[in-house]
DNA sequence: CCATTAAATGCACTTCTGTTGCACCATCTA
DNA sequence: TAGATGGTGCAACAGAAGTGCATTTAATGG
């Protein structure tokens, strides 16, 4: 059994081979990706399986979704410790303009926010849209 | 010339009849709208009319565009004195899991971030998912 | 090992949002 | 009043999201 195999294992996620491709896929890239990037990138790939696919592992704590603000979900592997199905994990995401990249910054948490009387927060995204350091000419 | 067609008048947009009701029609609702919402508004509206109306109030700084996490754009009115094409305004926005309805906190300000070195940030976006005053029941 | 069963996948198709091109119409200006 | 500019209506398209159903694959128990 493979190291991401006990990944899969420990979240309940039966590691199938093309579960197994998805998620060394996604642990390859340090953006987010779109459920279309993952079609791109494989041929042989049929999106409705990519789809249920991304939709389980967001239900077993796999991966977490991210909007960024351009109306295309993006999915993003959950750190090690994350758990983020039970206590969210409340970093930052940056999308960049000019590469389009999304990227979490895991390091950067958000801070709390006092909603009015009455409101119930259950989960909070941070998006800040710009530049990235990478499109960043210095 | 009524009170909309001067504000209209004011961000150098032409009043024309079309748009005069949409920006009535956005006034009178305390909600974000989506396209659809307008379209559903009006039995006699064209989509197109009331897409490329919605991006010249946005890039008139009439409306702002909200990402609220459902892959669907909301807009809503600008606070009088907002100026959100110059300086954005940074509020939160909230959106309700129940009724599914996304509101505009003008009075909470989004708190100063700080990223990682070399990141530029143009746009921030602060979204609180949960339940809103109304379908909680106290 | 085989039969049974449940889960995963593949295929076809639909819906909805967003978007563009182009023709036509309204409005403003010289 | 003619021309120019800008707004609107109509048609069509692209892309994402989602569903139903048949088929394949994998796990389980005898
Ligand atoms: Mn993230
Ligand atoms: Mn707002
Ligand atoms: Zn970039
Ligand atoms: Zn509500």
């Amino acid at each position: 059994m493979t190291e991401v195999e006990k990944t899969l294992d420990n979240k309940s996620v039966r590691p199938t081979a093309m579960r197994i491709l998805i998620y060394k896929f996604m642990a390859s890239k340090n953006t987010a990706v779109a459920l279309t990037d993952i079609e791109n990138a494989f041929d042989k790939a049929e999106r409705t399986t990519l789809y249920r696919t991304l939709k389980t592992f967001e239900e077993k704590g796999i991966v977490h979704q991210i909007d960024d603000g351009t109306n295309i979900s993006k999915f993003a592997l959950c750190e090690p410790g994350c758990n983020c199905e039970i206590d969210q994990d409340l970093h930052l995401h940056f999308h960049c303009g000019q590469c389009d990249k999304t990227v979490c910054l895991t390091e950067h948490k958000i801070p709390q926010i006092n909603l009015p009387q009455g409101y119930i927060a259950e989960d909070v995204n941070l998006v800040i849209k710009g530049i990235c350091d990478s499109c960043n000419d210095h």
